[in-house]
DNA sequence: TACCAGGAGAAAA
DNA sequence: TTTTCTCATGGT
């Protein structure tokens, strides 16, 4: 990908919707049990799971795997996918303190750490690269169904192309630098929740002027 | 009413 | 190995 247009992309998104103070949550482990329970799921709900959540039990491993699998999953109910996100919260609970817990897993390197965080059930490429970003601060950059509609309709990329190959051309084209990561992953879901699907060439898009179809 | 949301894993082909 | 199916609530 052209760096520069990459670069633009990115000014234009900042420029309207400014910053985004990503990821809304109170600790890394916080961020980690978000980035489960968000998999194809609106925010909004996660929100309310998360509440329901820490009403029942502080929000630590030990005390999420103390919950039985009933009680754990009704408190998840908003978030949908009750039953599934129940269980993977536990794996990878289970796989948090195995590694030794946040201090564990802080001390390694970021293609360790990556490698351990996959191997956790329930935890696929873009919710690893989620807690590395996001939980961590390292530098991964995150895609999603939002990088790739907004990015093939711009015509940078080819909607089909697999997840490591477009992780790897927009770390290629940035730069290693996970505060630009953050900022831009969240401008790129911003900016696919306010487009209307319904309008694909939707005169008020703020990308219209780099955009071969009008609008992204 | 139908569609979509900050995916991943299992099952089928 | 690749494609298809399943999981599910809540907002628009």
């Amino acid at each position: 990908m052209d760096p520069e247009r990459v670069r633009a992309v990115y000014e234009h998104l900042f420029a309207a919707y400014g910053p985004q103070h990503w990821w809304p949550a109170d600790s890394a482990f916080e961020v980690m049990v978000g980035a489960v329970l968000t998999q194809n799921t609106a925010w909004t709900n996660v929100e309310r799971a998360l509440q329901r959540l820490a009403e029942r039990i502080p929000l630590r491993a030990e005390s999420i795997l103390e919950l039985p699998h009933a009680e754990l999953a009704d408190a998840l109910r908003s978030a949908g996918y009750f039953n599934v996100k129940a269980r993977r919260l536990r794996s990878f609970c289970d796989g948090y303190l195995e590694a030794g817990g946040l201090e564990g897993l802080s001390a390694l390197a970021t293609p360790h750490l990556r490698r351990q965080l996959l191997g956790m059930h329930g935890v696929g490429p873009e919710t690893a690269d989620d807690m590395l970003l996001y939980a961590f601060g390292r530098p991964v950059f995150v895609v999603d169904a939002y990088t790739r509609r907004v990015f093939a309709r711009l015509g940078l990329i080819e909607h089909e192309t697999g997840y490591e190959t477009l992780r790897a051309a927009f770390e290629d084209a940035l730069g290693p630098d996970a505060d630009l990561f953050n900022e831009y992953h969240a401008l790129i879901v911003r900016h696919g929740k306010a487009r209307c699907r319904k309008r694909p060439d939707c005169p008020g898009c703020c990308l219209r002027s780099i955009c071969p179809a009008g609008g992204a």
